[in-house]
DNA sequence: AAATTTAAGTGTATTATTTACATTTAATTT
DNA sequence: AAATTAAATGTAAATAATACACTTAAATTT
């Protein structure tokens, strides 16, 4: 290795995971109790180091995995926390990143393992470290990217009523948005398709199923 | 150290830094000559690694002050670059921050040292290593900024015309944009304090000069 | 002193987007 | 047949964005 790299010091390099779902009412985060020191036993973001093989992309995508068994999961990476006391046991520099995921269809695989558990945003108990403020901005940026994009798409089921979809985007707004100027807005962006067929679950006159247009949802994502 | 911890590899974690400056037509990206190994004498942003005791943010103004020799420069996290080959010498994750500065107040001090040298940004060099997309990500970044909040603040002189403002956001944006709608909506924002001192320099009538209202400016931003 | 030159300064009409707001409809249950 | 439930729907008003061209102030030239 070349003199000017050897002088410099290495660190730790971990990734922490904000994992967003929605349960139909309530945008939630999951977490885990830790299972090893320092701070065994509190809550904390579902984290993981990085390896030499590796991309950061690609380390927090093997963490999802190992917690949630799921693959090609929507993953974006929020930013790098650096205060050089954040981890007590060695420097640790930590990247996070956030994941949409649809809480209905993985909850078993979820919550079984890793003593998991999902927690309302406004809800969230201590957790370790800097996570408060990770997750203070990871809702921060889901905040506007719901602002100037669709959304959704990861957080939802295949199939849905408007109303789900209205109430993902309040839940995630942190604010209640008016029916018919949200479906306005909604079916303006032309990323929805709407099926035949109805959800009877909800009302006696039932309410129709939409899906997301994967290739023009994608088209709109900046 | 835990045995948890031990079992991980450290890497190297450096800093690199887009530094954005405007000459009153074009907006431009600082670059130095690299003068070490490997890629001595090659194009690249400036950079330097973290230390022990200091944060990302730190490590980003030392290095931009050392390029410098200004204190107090807007400068905020881009995002981290971890493909594993990016630096062939050794694992190294860099985190690109960009700044803003004034070329016209330090340009003395800027490119005497370091062999730096100005850049259009339609005309960077070749870079080593991934600084070029570190630079697109930031144009991004940076233009995405002067659409939801006032921008310039930092790249213009203390006193200027709306005619330099409005170059300055042509030059970020990279399109022409029509008088009177750029002054009826910088005015809108309310930003800006009007002079009772003109700029006789580019007219026979002379210019108003204007200057951001700090305070104001501030609570604006994201 | 009048005419010319130069960039600064200014306004309005049109279109698009956002917001506020209440009734009707389809199907089921009683 | 009447009542219930949530779904579905439209319009007017306000605000924001866009397109577009002439007048003005001061210096310079004739």
């Amino acid at each position: 290795m070349k003199d000017h790299y050897r002088a410099h010091k290495k660190v730790l390099l971990a990734v922490d995971c904000i994992i967003f779902g929605f349960d139909q009412d309530n945008l939630k985060i999951l977490l885990i109790k830790r299972d090893f020191e320092p701070e065994k036993g509190k809550w904390s973001l579902m984290g993981g180091f990085l390896r030499p093989d590796e991309t950061l992309d690609d380390a927090a995508s093997r963490i999802l995995q190992k917690l949630t068994g799921l693959h090609d999961i929507y993953l974006d990476q929020l930013r790098s926390f650096s205060q050089p006391e954040r981890d007590p046991v060695d420097r640790t520099v930590s990247t996070a990143y956030y994941a949409l995921i649809n809480i209905e269809e993985h909850n078993e695989e979820l919550t079984k393992k890793h003593s998991a558990e999902w927690f309302n945003v406004q809800d969230i108990p201590p957790l370790i470290f800097d996570h408060d403020e990770m997750i203070r901005q990871a809702i921060k940026r889901l905040r506007y990217k719901a602002s100037v994009e669709p959304i959704g798409f990861e957080l939802l089921p295949e199939k849905f009523t408007m109303r789900q979809l209205q109430k993902l985007y309040e839940a995630i707004l942190g604010q209640k948005l008016d029916k018919r100027n949200f479906i306005k807005k909604i079916l303006s962006q032309d990323v929805l398709i709407k099926l035949d067929e109805k959800d009877m679950t909800s009302s006696k006159k039932g309410s129709f199923l939409y899906k997301f247009d994967a290739e023009k949802y994608d088209r709109f994502k900046i």
